[in-house]
Parts: structure tokens; sequence; C-alpha cells
DNA sequence: GTGACGAATGGGAGCGCTCCCACGACGAGC
DNA sequence: GCTCGTCGTGGGAGCGCTCCCATTCGTCAC
């Protein structure tokens, strides 16, 4: 029994004879073999692993609805192309050595790409992977301008739409709380919302304006900043739905009502907007949509395909009672 | 230039002269060269790498504070060590193909070992891994009587210090709302919350009792089930905070208050314990205390070194304002 | 019966690295 | 001046697999 019969066997060929096929399969047994992960990649060049790359807080990966969705998108795909997905964390707040383990790890070959999400703008890691010939896929743009293989939902046109539907309930005082500024996600939700402000020639300046990193604690600190600088707002968006929840307690608490007095849209369309009262109206974002893009996405640059340099999947607005 | 010398370089061997080392670094710096994992895996039979296998919903990992606090556990343990953590999810609902991949991925020795968190009775996890040579630590006990490598919270005293809790303060009508009983921490709980109700000689018949699965849907659900059983309780355990917040809002609903009319207890102390009006009197377990050891005892098998089949660590009641 | 062709099989080569042994150079001790 | 250690270095061997080529065998057409 050669090896190249084994071989052929454990790696599904039509070309064994059944009798073979079955006398390895019964010593594959016999002797508990199990085959070598490392000498097959180091012939094959090939993992069958792909690692997906989330630079966030522990808190916030797992705080996020958002991360599950686009965890569960990407999962599928890649479990149809029979390859393994693997979540490295790569907190900001972590020391030098374990950033230098995780980057030794991408870049070696450990997997056959990567997938980067929630990036921030000063992320050294999509140029280090594409210098290193890693194959990689962004969700959602990184400030560079590089060229680079990106998937995004349409931030902008969403932040648009959520003004837009402020406004055209007879909202004219507006307040946007804005995510990360150093998020393409939180810039464009912004800039698409002072877009659809001034297209309702709400001049810029009367639209009050405070930031937040996506966290409920600072929607309410936004909300707050809000109130404290000037006459109550009658119409608020707020970048993510858990800054909108932080939002809506914070107006609670000031007598306000939503949405009698204030009406109030999030983003995400995450599970929370249905637990509040009143339930939220927010932008959703096909994030297992989004995510199942990326893997496809990749999956097409690993085989060397050409792809596309971004693609970016439609937001829509879901009106509840807050707005 | 010998590849020993390079090679000694790149593994910081001391027997390198100085004019060799920095001659090597330069090549390694015009030449781009990025060494490749699975040759070195293939002689040296060590990854760097250990999963951490979830076998868990996406909704629940991504839901449950008590994941991130275990990660960050680990992680920092694994981090001093220089070992890369990876996350696999192994989710029941998923295909039969995706459960043979990630089977393949943990015992191909793609890692050096192996971690379990939130391990139900069925799963053939544990078993296949010790049998393929895997060095495994489990967190939280299997069902099952094998000896295992395990790090567990003391569930049981939790349980026990809940009820006990609740005893001391005056509350004889008692409710328990355990948690999925096919894991070790669901009975655990449960029995050490009968244990205390014994000890206070309140009969076993005289607790309602209701189960759920941890998540605040199940407890409210739970909760609904005990009130509509019979008289409702002055005293409540939910075996998990979300749990019990489910629980708080059906009493409220019911027009129950607490603490005034009935006494309310969760477990994990959770962040959410703080949110809660009134706040959330729970049993705290040391979640990324015991991922730290998990790490740290997974490190010495790894290492070849014997370890404590069992290492059980404290939990402590901490009162709030909901009992 | 002979030739030709395809299918199944065995095994050499080599993937890129680390381990370890052997070798040369150099300094110290007699 | 010779020997003996020590330190740095070079390179053979081999990790366990897949790829591919050569070989064998069986089958069919003529």
């Amino acid at each position: 029994m050669g090896r190249g019969t084994a071989s052929r066997v454990l790696n599904g060929s039509p070309h064994v004879s059944l009798s073979a096929r079955s006398a390895v399969l019964a010593a594959v047994r016999d002797l508990a073999y199990v085959p070598n992960a490392a000498a097959r990649a180091l012939v094959r060049r090939r993992t069958d692993a792909v690692a997906l790359v989330v630079t966030e807080s522990d808190e916030r990966i797992f705080g996020e609805p958002y991360f599950a969705a686009a965890v569960r998108g990407i999962g599928r795909r890649l479990g149809e192309a029979g390859l393994q997905l693997v979540l490295v964390m790569a907190r900001p707040g972590g020391d030098e050595g374990a950033a230098q383990t995780a980057q030794s790890f991408l870049t070696d070959q450990h997997v056959d790409g990567v997938l980067l999400l929630s990036l921030h703008a000063e992320d050294p890691l999509p140029e280090l992977l594409e210098s290193r010939g890693v194959p990689t896929v962004c969700g959602g743009s990184p400030a560079t301008t590089r060229p680079r293989t990106v998937v995004d939902a349409d931030n902008l046109g969403g932040g648009r739409s959520a003004v837009q539907h402020l406004v055209a309930t007879g909202r004219r005082r507006l307040a946007v709380l804005a995510g990360p500024q150093d998020m393409s996600s939180g810039r464009d939700r912004l800039a698409g919302a002072l877009d659809a402000a001034a297209e309702a020639r709400c001049p810029r300046d009367a639209v009050a304006l405070a930031y937040g990193d996506y966290s409920e604690e600072s929607g309410r600190r936004a909300m707050a900043e809000v109130l404290a600088a000037g006459p109550p707002p009658d119409g608020v968006f707020a970048a993510s739905d858990l800054m909108a929840v932080g939002a809506l307690r914070v107006l609670r608490e000031a007598g306000l009502r939503v949405p009698h007095d204030v009406g109030l849209v999030g983003f995400d369309d995450s599970p929370v907007c249905r637990h509040t009262d009143p339930e939220l109206t927010s932008v959703h974002q096909p994030v297992a949509r989004m995510g199942r893009l990326m893997a496809e996405v990749l999956l097409a640059r690993i085989a060397g395909d050409d792809v596309p340099t971004e693609t970016v999947l439609p937001t829509r607005l879901v009106v509840r009672g807050s707005a």
C-alpha cells in the first residue's frame, strides 16, 4: 500500500479501487491515524483556514450584535467551501508582544486569507497584510486611499434616509449623535445625515452635533452634551442603536417624550430596537449578507480571481415607534 | 550564510555573532522574507496557537458578557506565553460539513491545545480530542465522568449562597429559575439552591421551579410559568443575570415590586446588574480568572506537566438593591 | 493473438524549516 | 609550540505530506 494511494483515499480522489479504499480506511481506524496539517499545508500552500480579525475591545466585540451577524454570514459561506473560520482578537489595549504574536500568526501563512472588520483609521494591518501577499478583504473602508478590497454598507445613504425621515415627519431642530470619526462608517453616516439636512434647507450650524463610539454609554454622553448646549432638538439621529438607546434614556430623564417631543432614529436595526419603549426606528444594514459577501470575495481572491475593489450593499430605513 | 545561522537569528539564539545577525536581518528586510509556519510546525511539532471552542449559537456567544471576560483572561495568559488564541465557533445549528471541518481543524494539529467553554452534556468533542491526543481543558465540567482537566466556578456554593441570602432576609416562598440541565453549571446552581432551601427547612416541593437556557427570553418565560402555577413567590433565584432581568420585567408587569414584594438574585454579576432598577443582587464568579487559569493549565498540559484534574474557583454573593 | 489504451498503484522528489553534528578558528594553559 | 577547550558556523537529515511520473495490470478492438 503506497503512500500515494493512501493520500488519494484521504483526499477523495476517484482513481482508487474499492478494495484499496476500504483497506486504507480500516488502517486509518486501527492506527488512529490523524493527518498532519502542517505537512499538508507545507506542500499544498493552503491551510484551508481563514482568519477574521476584529480590532476592538472584547467588550465591544461581545456586546454588539453586529459582530454576531457578520460572523454568521462569514461562517456560512466559508463552511460551504470547506474552510474553517477562526476569530483573532487584536484588542488595541493589548501589549506590544501580543500584537506582534497576532501579526506573525496572520502573515506566516497560518491562514489562507484574512477578513478585517471594524477598522480604525491608523490600523497598519491592511497595509502590512497586502504587502506580505496575504489576501485580505476589509469590511468597511479603511481610511487610506490605497486600492483595497472592500465590502461595505451604504452608510452615506443610510444616514441620509434617517434624516430625510425626520425632516419628512416635521422635525426641524435636528441633532446628530455621530459615531467615531476614525472609522469610515462613522464619517459616512454623519456625512449622509448632514447632506440630507442641507437638502432640507437646514443650515449646517443649526444641526446640533456630538460624538460617541457607538456604545450606549457614549450615546448617553452625547445626548446629554446636546441638551446642555442649547434648546432641545425635536429630531435625533444616532449613529448606532446602542447610542440611540443611551439617548432615549437621557431624553426621558430630561422629561422629553419620544416620539411626541423628539423623533429618534438609530442605525443597525439590531435586536435591541424591539426591546425599547417605544420601539426604535432604525436604518437596517444587511450585516449577515455583508459577511457572506466578504467571505465570497476573499475566496475569489484566494483562488486568484479578479474581484471588484469595492462593493457597497444597500441600507434601508425601518420605521417603528420612535420616529 | 548557512540556513542554520539564519534560523538561529530568527529564533533568537544567543550563539550568533553580531555581524552574522545583522547580515541576516538585512537580508530578511531586502527579500521581504516571511517564515513559513507550516514548515516550522512540521519539524517543531508546535504551532504556538491554541483554539478556544465555544459550542453555542452566535447570538449567545456575542450576547453574553461571560464570554468576553473569559476570552480576556485566556488571551492575556496565552499572550504572555507568546501563543496566539483563535476562537472557533461550533454552533449546534451548523450543518454536518461545518462540524466536520471544525473537528478536523482541531485534531489535525493546527493548534497545540484546545479550550472548551460552555459544554453541553452530549458534546462528543472532549472525548474525541483526548482520544486524538490533543491537550484539552474544559471550562465547566462535562457531564461524563471520564477523567478530564476541568476548571470550574463553585456553582454549587453560589446557588447555595443566593438562596441562603433570600432566606436570611425573610423570604419563605421561594422560586428557582434554573438553567439548562444538560450543563453542569445549570445543574450545580440548582442543586446548591435546593440544598440551601432544604437546610432552611423549606421542603423541596414548596420551592417553585422552572427552567430556562440562561437567556433573558427564557427568564421571562420561566418567571411567567411560576406565576401562573401558584401563589407568587417572595424570593426568586435566577440561574443567570439575563434570566433575572427577564424575570424582573415579568414581575413588574404582574404588579409585584422588587425588592419590596419579591427578592430577586441573579448569577454572574455581569455588567447588566448595574443597569436594572433596582440594581441586581447577584452571585459573582471570577470569569476572567477562570479564563486565565484555563490557559495556565493548558499551557502546563502542552508542556507535558502533570496538572490537577479539577480546579474550582470560589463564587461570592454581591448584594445590591434587588434582594 | 497482438497491440493499444486507460485505470490503479507504487514510490521518488521536494515543500521550508529546525535540529544536531562536525568542522574551523581562536585563545588559553602547559 | 602543542594540545585542548570554546564559540561560531555550515550543512546533512528528516519532519509528513502531495504531486507526478513510471509501471503494471486488465480490457477491448481488430
